[in-house]
DNA sequence: ACATTGTTGTCAACGGTGTTGCGCTGGCTC
DNA sequence: GAGCCAGCGCAACACCGTTGACAACAATGT
């Protein structure tokens, strides 16, 4: 929009106002019902109690309602960081914090697994990233492809959990089943890597693999350091 | 536009002409596409010569044969890998494969970053990918849970470039071009390492960041072998 | 040889999506 | 008081995946 026309004292219309604000929080409360209630422009227009199409007086179109909508969440991941801690524990609550938000919004997780927002709260998880692989210990080059490998990984992980949990239920029920029935069928002689592990297989948790991944990015980092330094 | 020109109630054909294994090499020239032709139904009965809904009658919904697609093209990626490498290098041919692969299709590739088909060739590359990580030196739950960390790392990346790919190219054009603006006009004192690096953040490359992502991979599998042998 | 049944493609249509153009209205500025 | 005009509702458009009824054929049973 051209014209912001902020100044709150002089305040626009009282009454049943539409703000960014208010569709950002009344998005925030359809994404939070997950795969129950798909996030529709008419769905929106529900929740607000206005006309679906009124939307577009205050955002170009959905996508940017989505991003403005994601940068809001980026915000209460940062909030969720504590402060006072290292580099490896800024880089596990910053991961952490991001795959709690993203699965309570899953349609905002999944949808922004592969954008940029280009908004303030980005620029400040840029930042503390940065910060971080900088504290570590690299630097130039060296901590700018860092920085792009956690936070692309991190974005994608996040992502990829999200999406999973849009599904159909019935959608998601085949693919936990499988590990349990057509990976334990597979032609023993064939696949008997598959046949010995199937049992283990069956039983890893989603948040093992998270954490797995999180760990191989701060052991990157590390490795990378002390390659370095030796050099 | 839609329209095709002739097929009023004429050319009625020999036999059964449409076969699931001609949808599928008709999506596979759809997808290949990319951005510029999107891949729907509609779409891919114009491709075919079909009335759309005919593909009803070889799959069930669209979903199906997505997953039938993603397989084919999965058969790519393992026919692409060579005989004789170690489990290193077969991880980094199946990542590079993969990505080539996906990008070659990006649609597939996306739709599929959060999936699992289920279908033959996925079990290959299960096996492959259970095999890598065993000759590493890792058994039982240990393996199991490194190649989830494995494959889903690797559908996550492959997914999330592809996705990118199918981005309006101007959406594209702006998100590449915000490195070299908008962080490079942030403020230098609430955000210094964004203004330090924002040269070399501007100049990283795709390819640095996914070779970076797969090494951070098999590091991690390492370092866990070398963890569990010193314990 | 005929009737029956099952398969496969066509067609029209349904309900859903994001989005746009037009008209009205109510609060603002002059 | 007169006008402006942003904000909103309404109807409609284009496109999506999908379904049900029907027609044309192939194969089969008798």
């Amino acid at each position: 929009m051209p014209k912001p026309s902020d100044t709150p004292a002089r305040s626009k219309r009282a009454g049943s106002q539409l703000t960014p604000d208010a569709i950002i929080e009344a998005s925030l409360r359809i994404a939070a019902r997950g795969s129950e209630d798909a996030f529709t422009v008419r769905r929106l227009g529900e929740e607000l109690g206005a006309d679906p199409t009124a939307i577009y007086r205050h955002f170009r179109d959905k996508d940017e309602l989505l991003l403005s909508v994601a940068d809001r969440t980026l915000g209460e991941v940062l909030d969720s960081i504590p402060e006072g801690l290292d580099w490896k524990g800024r880089l596990r609550a910053l991961a952490d914090g991001s795959l709690e938000v993203a699965l309570k919004y899953p349609v905002v997780g999944s949808t922004m697994a592969s954008r940029t927002t280009r908004r303030p709260n980005e620029f400040r998880v840029v930042e503390l990233i940065l910060g971080a692989v900088m504290e570590a210990g690299l630097d130039g080059a060296e901590a700018a492809v860092h920085y792009r490998m956690v936070g692309d990984s991190l974005l994608a992980y996040v992502g990829q959990r999200a999406a999973y949990l849009l599904f159909d239920p019935d959608v998601r029920a085949a693919d936990e089943a499988s590990w349990s029935r057509e990976y334990r069928l597979v032609d023993a002689e064939g696949f008997p890597n598959i046949t010995r592990l199937s049992t283990q297989l069956a039983e890893v948790t989603d948040d093992e693999i998270f954490l797995a991944r999180v760990e191989a990015l701060i052991t990157a980092i590390e490795k990378r350091v002390e390659a370095l330094r030796t050099a």
